[in-house]
DNA sequence: CGCCTCCTCGTACGCTGTTCGAGTCACTGG
DNA sequence: CCAGTGACTCGAACAGCGTACGAGGAGGCG
């Protein structure tokens, strides 16, 4: 069969090519439109077939969960562990918003590889800095929650400029019973980046070993 | 008709009804078993019947996720606003730990009306206490995704015992590999409560207006 | 040649959110 | 008194979902 080598080379169908177009359909089209059928489509595969590589659909998305934050970098091991700490939290901060249907996907437990590795390095910097016991696990708790609760706030509001839209009015029409936040308004753009910048700082300046 | 009085007395069926009944399903059975035909079967109605009270599932979501931030209380306004601020995020993190669905579906805007109050209530704390400006959106972003990350985290974890014990046993398989993290291990029942609040100190101690 | 293991897939089941059109009922204006 | 109107209910149906099952095809090995 020259159909062998062909099949063989080109569409060895793996965890890890299934993984790669997940997240590729996950980026495009969000997390609703996550489906064995569609994924398989895209693979040139019948949809039951995912199930021999896989247990279940949460699997999928446990995996291209971990596969993403593969992408945050890893810094190199310093004397300075504030940088060392912020950076990684910039960058996974950074993975999570280029892959926005991660943030509606949380919740379960995370425990991939790749976050695991970073986790480590979290932890790894935290006793550098001084930390044990009960403040280690405070302060790891404290800096992770707080990315994730940022990304999951930021990649839902940056959705649908539509729905923005409407809430800017909803709070417009109701100015008198939410004074100070219509005063000050939602942030957008940049305003993002500066809150988390600002946030982090507060966390880091308050906390002591 | 003797039903009249009964029908108009007994099962009124309003928007406030279903969503109680929305709420009581989520915490019996959660999120993933909620479902139109079902809710309507715990309402003695048809399941198309709620398409009129309400346009969507999502709806009923958003409007169930709102009602159990009512729950949470406001404090009175003293002149202690981080005795104010820590009273209204343990509320809400308490509110949010009681009913553990909530964690994952967040991630959609937050507009409801008794959201809308305590963020109101929030803001208004940091503005007696002098923020204003990028500082001000940033210590309130800090300190609502910092209680939302930890809530997530804390429910996904609670879960599962048994998916606990899995992840345990993962974590001592590749000591090697995560050798701080094994060390130290996973928070467990009073340790959470602990974290939190030894992080909400770390993040109100580093705040400055 | 036959067998075993890896891998693929068509079919089918039960369930989902939602639409549609027909119906019921209390009430109102003539 | 009664026709009509608007609020409300619901059965049937549709397209799509995750997944179980069992029938196969193909390469390696005896």
């Amino acid at each position: 069969m020259w159909l062998r080598k062909e099949r063989r080379g080109a569409a060895p169908l793996t965890r890890e090519r299934i993984v790669a177009e997940a997240v590729a359909l996950l980026d495009e089209e969000g997390v609703g439109r996550l489906t064995m059928r569609r994924l398989a489509e895209r693979l040139g595969t019948g949809s039951t077939t995912l199930y021999w590589h896989v247990d279940t659909k949460d699997d999928v998305v446990d995996l291209a969960l971990d596969a993403i934050f593969g992408e945050v970098p890893v810094p190199p091991v310093s004397d300075d562990w504030r940088g060392e700490v912020t950076g990684l939290l910039h960058g996974w901060r950074g993975a999570m918003l280029r892959h926005p249907w991660s943030a509606r996907v949380l919740g379960r437990p995370l425990l991939g590889p790749n976050v695991l590795a970073r986790t480590e390095f979290l932890h790894a910097a935290l006793v550098r800095a001084g930390f044990a016991g009960p403040a280690l696990v405070a302060a790891a708790y404290a800096l992770s929650n707080f990315v994730i609760g940022s990304a999951l706030m930021e990649a839902g509001a940056a959705e649908e400029t539509a729905e923005r839209r409407a809430a800017d009015d909803l709070l417009a029409r109701h100015r008198a019973e939410y004074p100070t936040l219509a005063a000050h308004g939602h942030p957008s753009g940049n305003d993002w980046n500066d809150a988390f910048a600002r946030g982090l700082d507060y966390l880091l300046d308050g906390m002591r070993p």
